[in-house]
DNA sequence: AAATAATTGTTAATAAAATAACATTGTTAT
DNA sequence: ATAACAATGTTATTTTATTAACAATTATTT
């Protein structure tokens, strides 16, 4: 028996959190720092020094009592537990504003974690390539995704176009979907889905502001 | 003592799926439908209809037993209180590749929201404007924001630039923050801040797509 | 050498969120 | 008229996530 398959019942929030850990050690490290304390990692993220601690005690990583951890010991095994040994690869479905702006954000950033290609229907974007990312016809979707092992897709088609492309893309053997239109989409059970939509975000934040100007009000007038 | 102020201990998750039920809701009513029940609403957001029932039960509407909710009524409550009576005036920072994205995607989108100005560095970009939202140079960010009473913005600018442009903010009196920069910023505790880094939630799906594999292959081997 | 301080690692307690259980109520079918 | 059904609304339970408490360790100061 093997470890792979330990850190199957990491919490959720915890595998997201070690992601941006990640991100902020990465940083520190091209700066030139080799130990970082919880408390300054938790004070990059916003959060308390305790919980930083508890998600590196249930990776099982050990820090020193007086230097704190290992910022390039740390990286490598973060990346042990999120990336795929032999990486994974990405496909990016719309090829338009959002889809761009994701790419070019996106390209060269993770080692383990690539997007390969892009599709569209667009006959000016066919053949072009954006960041080093070839986008082809999305009637070669099946084709290139089965062909180059791709695993994982991302939709930002327009939200009309959403659930035909998922459902394509699940015929062609995706196992991971990033859905970024407003469309919520439907997949079979052993398709990960997760739905970002930034209007929820913003009308939650207005959400807040309004809540915290009332409290206000409600101070001044008493 | 007004009703205003309830409606202040929702739990956070609820107000990220009232914006949820809302979007599903107009697009319902768009397509002539005036009822829905509570199964209908949670298959559309891969949610169980208890979950739909119980935050509908919080905000304290209640449907008909045969015909299930009104949509016209339930929308009109989750705008009360959700959105801001007087409505929100919302500023972009870096009108770049996502800055565009974001501005076309949600022009229009929200009555009582609306993004009313854009800031740049950049002099080609000044003075333009961008889906009828006028862009202003970064310098007349404070000017700007006290004139119109812009209280929540939207940073999409290079990763460098942003804590400065998030000083820069909280000083011009911003209430609200959606930090879309893989840099976490720092604010004053009456700011309400949001981040978002699609790195992290992609890292996120492939880490189950991983875990699945492995799982299968655990399966298969047995 | 002892006391102090700063930090980690872990268990215990609390809080937040989701789910289950179930009583209630109209509607339809018999 | 009554039984069966399909919904809602609410309370109870369970699960998940966060925070608090504190013991253990080691460097530093007195
Ligand atoms: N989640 C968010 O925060 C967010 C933000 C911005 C935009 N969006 C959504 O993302 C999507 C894309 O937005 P955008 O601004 O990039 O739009 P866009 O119109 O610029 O781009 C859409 C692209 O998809 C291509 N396309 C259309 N049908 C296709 C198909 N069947 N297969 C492949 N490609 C197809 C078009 O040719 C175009 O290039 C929209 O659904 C929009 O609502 C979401
Ligand atoms: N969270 C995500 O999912 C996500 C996705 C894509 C990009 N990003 C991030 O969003 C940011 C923008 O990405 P992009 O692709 O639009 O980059 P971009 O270079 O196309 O746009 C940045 C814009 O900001 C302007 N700018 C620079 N300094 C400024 C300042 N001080 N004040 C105002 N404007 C300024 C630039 O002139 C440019 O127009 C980057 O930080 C990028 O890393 C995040």
């Amino acid at each position: 028996m093997e470890d792979r398959g330990t850190f199957d019942n990491l919490p959720h929030k915890t595998i997201a959190r070690l992601s941006q850990y990640r991100r902020a050690l990465l940083l520190c490290l091209s700066r030139g720092k080799s130990h970082i304390f919880s408390h300054e990692i938790a004070s990059i993220q916003h959060i308390t020094p305790v919980q930083v601690r508890r998600d590196l005690m249930l990776i099982g990583y050990s820090g020193t009592l007086r230097k704190g951890y290992n910022i390039k010991e740390l990286i490598n095994l973060i990346g042990n537990i999120i990336d795929s040994e032999e990486g994974i690869k990405v496909a990016i479905v719309g090829m338009g504003n959002l889809g761009r702006a994701l790419i070019n954000y996106f390209s060269g950033k993770r080692h383990k974690l690539s997007i390969i290609a892009g599709f569209d229907t667009n006959p000016d974007k066919i053949g072009n390539t954006m960041n080093g990312v070839p986008c082809y016809s999305a009637t070669r979707m099946r084709e290139i995704i089965e062909k180059e092992g791709i695993q994982i897709a991302i939709i930002t088609v327009p939200a009309e176009n959403a659930s035909q492309t998922a459902n394509e893309l699940v015929a062609a053997g995706i196992k991971g979907l990033l859905n970024y239109t407003p469309k919520p989409i439907d997949v079979p059970e052993y398709v990960y889905l997760e739905e970002y939509d930034m209007i929820t975000t913003l009308e939650k934040v207005a959400f807040y502001v309004k809540m915290k100007t009332l409290e206000e009000e409600d101070i001044t007038t008493i």
